[in-house]
DNA sequence: AATAAGACCGACTGATCGGTCTGTATAAAT
DNA sequence: ATTTATACAGACCGATCAGTCGGTCTTATT
């Protein structure tokens, strides 16, 4: 029998990988914590034993998927490159880390607990981190003059808010057809569709 | 006291613009009958009497929301303008008349009744129609030459998960700043951001 | 005036939810 | 070898959920 901690930590994070993908999917209060539990193949007593309630869950799931993908990310991107290689190179990126994305689950995690509890302040404050890093990418391309405009955090949200409403529609497709959807569509955010 | 039919329509309409507010807020799982009942002013007996089910009240709302929203559209835009003048129309047309989105609340529902069940087929016909309806947009502006690219379906999932990603940042904003986020993020998508 | 039909209310029900608590088996410490 | 701490399991609890039902009041019909 698994016991020893080494065990422990792997239990915890096969609970986490099955939360992850259960509220990417369902959302929030439409994934139930027998749900959970059952993916991941332990019992309600044995989640409760990692992880104190649903929303201690999802805050630390959420912690692991936004702020630990920036992490990596260093290694993926080089200075070297453009900062439109570089976009390219995240879009691929947010197929690969961010495929089931937690933002819809996050809203309505927000809206339940409230933006002004203790619970909706620590996700915001990770969904902060994680804008504030990819703002910082947008904020070379416009420094290095190979992109147009002056307001980063406003092409920012609105390229944040492309590749997170594009998501939905990859649900249904492979990893590299995503990508490939992915890079189409940074390449109509680069190029524009009009002749 | 109102008792009358036409009042017993009002009375369903009011429940219906509520649940409708409340499920694009709170999404699907999370909104309870008795919320719904308590924002539109009336007891459970009475949304019950209007409606079978929160399944039954949920694909009313997709309807009116998504079918209803293209019957107006044909005053709104003319076929003297251009296809690029009518995706701007449709920016704000879309912050109008959708600005509360349904999208995440969907799919939350499809996701809990199931792509195969009855429910679950009217909701994603009604999705269909609405999202047809759009690529004809679209369709125009390849047609026309005004715009790049030969795949009118992919472009137009591309643009509506564009809008509907952006959605989620306008929740705060007032309709006259979302109209104008909107109308720059359809420039971006027309002129590209690459100099 | 009497009757029927529609509009609405609120108490009730069974199921399910998040969370707790007690018990047990194993690993680590002494 | 004994004790302590950890990692679970599963029965259990109060709250809340969607949905039902019997009753009341008003409008429409005859």
């Amino acid at each position: 029998m698994k016991k020893s901690k080494d065990d422990a930590e792997l239990t915890k994070q096969t609970i986490v990988d099955a939360a992850k993908d259960l509220f990417a999917a369902k959302g929030y209060a439409a994934t139930s914590m027998a749900e959970i539990c059952s993916a991941a193949g332990c019992s309600r007593g044995g989640l409760y034993h990692h992880f104190d309630s649903k929303e201690d869950l999802f805050i630390f799931l959420a912690d692991q998927s936004f702020t630990v993908s920036w992490e990596n990310w260093d290694e993926v991107a080089e200075d070297s490159m453009t900062a439109t290689e570089q976009l390219y190179r995240y879009a691929e990126y947010f197929v690969d880390t961010l495929q089931k994305p937690l933002n819809k689950a996050g809203e309505e995690f927000i809206s339940r607990v409230g933006p002004d509890s203790e619970a909706g302040q620590r996700f915001l404050g990770i969904l902060h981190g994680y804008m504030q890093r990819f703002q910082n990418l947008v904020q070379t391309g416009l420094d290095r003059g190979e992109w147009k405009g002056d307001n980063a955090q406003e092409l920012a949200m609105i390229i944040l808010g492309y590749y997170s409403g594009l998501s939905d529609s990859i649900q249904m497709m492979s990893k590299t057809e995503g990508k490939q959807l992915y890079r189409k569509a940074t390449m109509l955010l680069l190029e524009g569709i009009q002749k």
